[in-house]
DNA sequence: TTACTGAATTTTGAATTCAAAATACAAAAT
DNA sequence: ATTTTGTATTTTGAATTCAAAATTCAGTAA
């Protein structure tokens, strides 16, 4: 594959880094075991700091590790992504507010631009287009509302949830004509500069999709 | 100091977890350098588990690294933990919602107890037990209300608000007699298992911890 | 055939090793 | 006296090594 172990200065970030797009992109699936020689082989690197990086993403849940067995791509239940939509309900609304208050104008700008392309389309069936701009969208307000902490648990959650979905209908929890009214007065909230509604609107589209989830978790029995 | 080194099955979550402690106890500070070998030996391992105990924390932002120069105790700034605050607010506000939910009647019972010594007492002179009591409380609501995900989190997010305070008035940022209430209040709606209200006191309570935190920062100057 | 046993192989957790970088320190120059 | 330079020492990042544990798999028994 690559060569990495070249230059040495803090290599298990950049592993790091490389690990989390592969989880991401599923190159390395759920439930997988990781074969660390083989892995650090075809990353040219020796399992120390590949090891190192997987310690990382054992703290951030992307990766298990059972002991003297080894390293496993987490698999997630469905109960335990309704959690994670209850803490996204939370961040995201925390960062929406955060949001509303810091943006400058040609942020708002910016923000007006999300969903023009569906906003005329009475019925959305592209939906790969759609759950690309509804992650680009909550990419944004986090960058805009979120730092530091904020921004560093988000990124990994939204990861969860995002590496979760591709296989269900593109991503997606509910139908865009469901959501795109959501987002709309979401961005209409954090354009105003109105930091209450911008942090209560995000938590109610949140509500609702932790709520859809449930409905599923109810009829189609754990994963 | 102990030997660890024995038995081998997962080292360095048993130096994770000790070095948590230390830093929790302020026996190793904010800002101190590191020094891998000295430790390594004083706790009867090798630098490998002890690094890779350090790159959790580092994680979790308890400590820092500086590439090849080392692990330093992190150093928080006022402004930073202002954030954290906002950040506690909005999880311990899920707990506490969580906590109304979930709650047993046993765990009502033993809520009931926080705070009683100080409830007949006019003003609260013994900061530190007022304190003391202050930590468990939140403690037990967390472990009431959160989980996994939330609880990981909440319980870095408490570490750092601990060990950050030790210095100023027993770690107290606002005085008993002005949070008594507010924590008899968070008490009273998770006993009645009122989410709504609970997550809404417990917000409000960190609300004004936060404000407080800021209106210091901006008398005292940046740390 | 299927299930069990046990040796060969692989993989893990952790110590050790090693080169490169950083630091400490002493001598020389301003 | 202070700064600069050069060298010895320490520390780091990462590879390598090594024993213990887990896995694989062939051969045997049911």
């Amino acid at each position: 594959m690559q060569n990495l172990g070249a230059a040495h200065a803090n290599l298990d970030q950049k592993v790091y880094q490389i690990l989390k797009t592969m989880i991401m992109e599923r190159k390395l699936l759920p439930g997988e075991k990781i074969r660390q020689e083989k892995l650090a082989q075809d990353l040219g690197i020796s399992r120390t700091p590949l090891v190192a990086a997987l310690k990382f993403l054992e703290h951030e849940k992307l990766v298990e590790s059972k002991p003297r067995r080894g390293f496993f791509v987490r698999l997630f239940k469905k109960q335990e992504m309704i959690s994670i939509f209850e803490l996204r309900e939370v961040l995201e609304g925390l960062a929406a507010r955060r949001a509303a208050t810091h943006i400058t104008d040609p942020q708002i700008d910016q923000l007006q631009q999300f969903f023009h392309p569906f906003m005329q389309t009475p019925k959305i069936r592209d939906f790969r287009s759609y759950s690309q701009e509804d992650r680009r969208f909550h990419t944004f307000v986090i960058q805009i509302g979120a730092k530091e902490f904020l921004r560093s648990i988000l990124e990994t959650y939204n990861i969860i949830s995002f590496s979760y979905q591709v296989v269900s209908s593109e991503g997606l929890v509910r139908s865009p004509n469901e959501t795109l009214g959501e987002h709309l007065a979401v961005i209409e909230a954090i354009s105003d500069r109105d930091p209450e509604a911008a942090e209560t609107l995000m938590r109610n589209h949140f509500k609702k999709s932790a709520a859809s989830l449930m409905r599923d978790a109810a009829k189609l029995r754990p994963v």
